[in-house]
DNA sequence: CTCTTTCTAGACATTTCTGTCTAGACACCT
DNA sequence: AGGTGTCTAGACAGAAATGTCTAGAAAGAG
């Protein structure tokens, strides 16, 4: 029974992984039953077997996403700090890592909300929670009322934009951005410490990413 | 015969009108000649009268884009300005008016960059050289090299991403947003004279509407 | 008034995708 | 070895989309 269970989940989970790769690389549009039993080189009564139809499929895409990226960036906006460079800085580990926060991902669903309103209406509650973090995050560093809001906002469609663009850019050339950024971003210089220790937990999500690898 | 040549390019227009705010509000996944052929109430032969076949509309609807939207930035981008904010106004002029930059037409054309290398080329052209061309701006302003591109950058990815979480504010509430945007993508504050003439020319735009309409 | 050009309707063949159903393979328990 | 539950292959029916072809309507030119 146990391992039959098992059996179960990990085949389901095959389905559902190029599922959720095809939506981030392709869009909805082209996460088709068909498609993903060729690229799975599977049979499609299988796919009828773990999921109701299509539709279920894209409602567990749907919660999947709901699930993942908003608590990201909300746990981050979150967290203490000492000055508004280190709140930013704590936010921009979710730019750095795929795993925290999917923005490819979260631009998949942001199109499929064009044509679903139910995804249209999850995706705006979304975007309002996580602007709203962001803003009592500049808030609690003694931004104004309007300027909180505001800094939020840039701070967050410059996040979306940046994968909005496709921007591909190594991890080097960012981390040499991450001053600039952050000046043009909360209009403060960054200490000499805080960008050293943002750059460190950048190499240790590096090495964890070798470790895992390897 | 001059009679006959304006009823094909009209006729034509429809179809690609149609098109275009198909993919506007839906996406190119969308767009196809069945659907086009029922909002429009007439046959599917007509189409292939105009338009070789589909990959041929796709075509044009993506040469539309290219040029309308990059040449409008760049134009406000390269205008002489007395100060940054005054620059950063000018491009705003994109940001108000659709019939200038189509945020929602740019958005749909980057999902279809996706699934389309040849789509995908031409949009990362386009955002290399509106970036450019903002990097310039804050250059001509006296900004140092490296802060001039990642201004530049918050600058394109706030507006890119502003359309992408698809936020719609009436005009009031944007323009009393201005001030505290300019300061955010500066670092500077704007002069009362500078947003007095913005405000001016919004009102003016709006009046051009009415105008147009009536 | 006829002729030609321009455009449209509707039938046809074909491809792609969805969802259902039946028979059976495979593994694990007894 | 036999039975049960879990999963898969492949056939079937049918919807949705593409593109082609033929006949013919509509309108301006001679």
């Amino acid at each position: 029974m146990n391992e039959a269970a098992r059996q179960v989940t990990t085949a389901k989970e095959d389905w559902f992984q190029i599922a959720l790769e095809t939506l981030i690389a392709e869009g909805v549009e082209r996460v088709k039953v068909l498609t993903l039993t060729e690229k799975l080189g599977a049979s499609r009564s299988s796919f009828y077997w773990f999921f109701k139809n299509r539709d279920d499929l894209l409602a567990q895409l749907l919660a999947h996403w709901e699930q993942k990226n908003t608590k990201a960036i909300l746990e981050r906006a979150a967290r203490p700090a000492a000055s508004i460079t280190e709140a930013v800085l704590n936010v921009f580990e979710c730019w750095i890592a795929s795993e925290i926060f999917d923005a490819r991902l979260d631009q998949a669903v942001r199109d499929w909300a064009r044509n679903d309103p139910a995804v249209a209406a999850a995706v705006q509650a979304a975007d309002a929670a996580r602007i709203e973090a962001l803003r009592a995050m500049f808030a609690a560093q003694d931004y104004a009322p309007g300027e909180d809001f505001i800094r939020a906002r840039v701070l967050y469609l410059t996040q979306i934009g940046y994968y909005a663009i496709g921007a591909s850019e190594d991890m080097e050339t960012r981390l040499s951005y991450v001053g600039h950024y952050l000046m043009a971003l909360t209009g403060r210089r960054a200490s000499d410490a805080e960008l050293a220790r943002f750059v460190a937990y950048t190499e240790g999500k590096a090495d964890e990413f070798k470790r895992e690898e390897g």
